[in-house]
DNA sequence: CACTATTTGTCCGTATGTATG
DNA sequence: TCATACATACGGACAAATAGT
């Protein structure tokens, strides 16, 4: 009669633990109840499932189910009492979000000044096998890779940025990507370029984007990818871009006789 | 010397590799070098670096580095021999697509006929508090909602369409919407519709999203939203898409002075 | 005031996995 | 390959705090 979360967990997750990666149980429980604090899926106040409960309901010791609890208390999203149970210490606030996206929309037109960019890596590497052939290069032969992510004014990151470029001489420096635009640096190697295609799309944040877009892992982000073309129709630069989409979004007016759009 | 692959990961890698998880250092090299293996970053035949040389790259010690590379001998990804090192023996090919992507994309001209709609709902309801408010309607007002799915012509499904729409007499048949554009509806009922605005962004696929696109729930999704306005400035109709993204993409050609879109 | 059931805290021994030199 | 150290996970046993009868 204790706790009133029995029906709290889905089979679904209970499978989704025996996971491939060797990650440690009591590591797994521990983020899978402190996703559902940090949701509040479990509300502040609530009585956890005892050690014992938790045991039987994710077919652990109770020594590993202890030990999901306690990292839980070392977070300060629960507190333990001997004789009374865990209770949920951590209060969950909803976010008052949505009026800043629409700031950030308007922002859009001059983006370059209103915005910053924290340029993460820039190195030239053997790039993956679907980019290296859509670049026309060499089995071993390197691209410079740029990863960027961008920021507005008040520091919450949107954009996450990887680059592929080739035919470049003198390469890109930190600073440079810091505070010019890319393509301008691309110019100003010689390279003329003339054609620009996008896709937009959609797609899962990965661990790193997630972490630099403020995002969970898995979480879609609404993406772009470029093809620049010099005039002579060679592909010297690809641009991949994952945004947040809480913080971004593309808008577009269209005239009325482009409706197929739907 | 022995391999060509010294600058195939960044510091950056190395440093990502100490993550917030507890997963074991050799689960994490072998994660690693498993992924350049498998988007071919390390084409078939190349030899890996030696025991010695991961073990410094990654600040390990050898037996580390040598149960990563045991691990990937076991997926048969690398074939390791005495005195000779360890060759990838993983065939990389890129996968099929992008051209039925392509595709779709050009059949955008022309989507009427190239594509099938099925209607899955026509109904006059009363819309959530936000559509409600948007549209300006009173507490218990209704608006005419459409649900709809498209379809390519091998049937496969790629947009998922809900529509809010007010200001109609005639309202819509099931019938209509299944062989006219559904603008062109609005207009022979008299509304002249000028401006139109449209967001993309992303988001996760419901259940019942999921189930008609053909993803998992939860899976990223391209998004859509349409306000559609009269020549006085009234919203008179809310379109909310959602594309699967392995079937739909935007395209967009810029010309060369927008590249502050990044 | 016992007495009891519940629940967490602590300790044991053991086995296995991870990581080092 | 070996020896070593530490972390993880198990089952079991008992102690200590809490709450209700």
């Amino acid at each position: 009669m204790s706790s009133a979360i029995e029906k709290l967990f889905s089979k679904r997750d209970l499978e989704l633990m025996q996971s491939e990666a060797p990650t440690p149980l009591y590591f797994q429980m521990y983020s899978l109840l402190k996703g559902r604090i940090l949701d509040g899926s479990i509300a502040h106040g609530t009585q956890m499932p005892t050690e014992q409960q938790l045991a039987e309901m994710f077919g652990v010791s109770r020594i590993t189910a202890k030990r999901a609890m306690d990292e839980l208390a070392a977070d300060e999203l629960v507190e333990r009492r001997r004789g009374k149970g865990s209770h949920v210490t951590h209060h969950y606030e909803p976010e008052p979000v949505q009026a800043p996206l629409v700031g950030m929309l308007e922002k859009l037109a001059s983006m370059g000044r209103q915005t910053r960019i924290k340029v993460l890596d820039v190195e030239k590497v053997i790039p993956p096998a679907d980019i290296r052939s859509e670049l026309g290069l060499a089995k071993g032969e390197k691209a410079h890779r740029v990863i960027r992510v961008r920021s507005s004014e008040e520091g919450e990151p949107f954009a996450y940025y990887i680059s592929w470029t080739v035919g470049i001489k003198k390469g890109f420096s930190k600073r440079e990507l810091e505070t010019n635009v890319r393509l301008d640096t691309i110019k100003e190697n010689g390279l003329i370029l003339s054609k620009v295609e996008q896709y937009l799309g959609a797609d899962a944040a990965n661990n790193e984007v997630a972490r630099e877009l403020e995002l969970k892992a898995g979480a879609p982000t609404l993406t772009l990818v470029r093809h620049s073309y010099t005039k002579d129709g060679k592909l010297v630069d690809i641009l991949f871009c994952q945004y947040n989409p809480k913080r971004f979004q593309y808008r577009m007016s269209l005239s009325m006789d482009d409706y197929h759009s739907e």
